[in-house]
DNA sequence: GTCCGGTTGG
DNA sequence: CCAACCGGAC
């Protein structure tokens, strides 16, 4: 299919009528409050991850006042967003930006894929709505779309090199055509062309659709879904819940006890969790690592 | 119990 | 390349 004018002006006409106001898309919002907030949505829905994102902004508005905030704190912050590792590198990514680029996050794809907890993804999220450049955004979302308006119901689980490059010939050459695009493509898969039971009828880009003009076919490979109970990962959360609720330091056992967890997952999670810099030994037990 | 997701490190 | 990383909604 490659970029049409018809397409495109299909697609943004329906944006500008039933775009959801989102804070993370006003110009007014910071670059870097952008990058927090994209790095919180990495994995965590957004109607969870607006407090936090509310509240950390206010607490640590520039890079440099999160560089100077301690693990624990930005820890505690995170509260049960999930996958706490990125907290700190998200804290590594701010002590990167004040010391290396003068508190300015940078707006080229290479110098962003440098920083910490900053991949593809949220590197082409930055370029597009922090700064509103061309770039070619493939999240969850948009890659969905846009295998349904080539024909099939849903990517595949990795992106390869084709499905990009097709994806980068649907973006306007125009950087404020193209920030638009990226941001309207985000929104119809969250709002229109969902995962599950996508409303065609209301659908702007149905007369382009190849997979609703074939009658919508199921995939033929179901996507692979990912264990919880019993893991490694699980037996994790369960310690970092009980450190984030602890006054003072734990001992051992007593983390054991609240944590609810044979030793066999005991003794490896914690293990692992003092090596990624989410807990640390002191005098009295464990904790976060950090002053508060 | 099932489902969801971008980055990293092995 | 691919498994590991979390928590809550359902
Ligand atoms: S017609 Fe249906 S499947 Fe095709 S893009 Fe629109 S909502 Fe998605």
């Amino acid at each position: 299919m490659g970029h049409t004018w018809p397409v495109f002006f299909r697609l943004l006409r329906w944006y500008a009528a039933n775009s959801r106001p989102l804070p993370w898309r006003e110009p007014t919002t910071s670059a870097w409050a952008v990058l927090v907030c994209e790095v919180m949505s990495q994995q965590t829905p957004v109607a969870r991850v607006m407090p936090s994102w509310h509240e950390w902004m206010e607490r640590w508005p520039e890079p440099a006042d999160l560089a100077a905030a301690s693990p624990a704190e930005v820890i505690l912050a995170w509260g049960n967003l999930g996958y706490p590792r990125r907290a700190l590198r998200l804290r590594e990514c701010a002590a990167a930006v004040a010391a290396d680029w003068n508190g300015v996050l940078p707006s080229s794809r290479d110098d962003l894929l440098t920083l910490p907890g900053i991949g593809p993804y949220t590197a082409d999220a930055i370029i597009a709505f922090s700064y509103h450049k061309r770039s070619v955004v493939l999240d969850t979302n948009t890659r969905r779309v846009l295998c349904r308006l080539y024909g099939t119901a849903a990517p595949p689980s990795h992106l390869r090199k084709d499905e990009i490059a097709r994806a980068d010939a649907m973006v306007p050459l125009e950087d404020d055509l193209a920030w638009q695009w990226n941001a309207a493509l985000m929104e119809l898969g969250a709002l229109v062309c969902t995962a599950k039971n996508p409303a065609c009828q209301e659908c702007p880009l149905r007369p382009d659709c190849a997979w609703f003009a074939a009658g919508k076919p199921e995939s033929g490979t179901p996507r692979r879904v990912q264990r919880f109970t019993g893991t490694h990962r699980e037996a994790r959360g369960k310690i970092m819940a009980v450190l984030r609720g602890a006054k003072s330091p734990v001992s051992r056992d007593e983390l054991v006890a609240a944590a609810s967890l044979a030793p066999s997952r005991f003794d490896p999670a914690l293990d692992s969790l003092l090596d990624d810099g989410l807990a640390c030994l002191r005098s009295g037990g464990y904790a976060l690592p950090g002053e508060l």
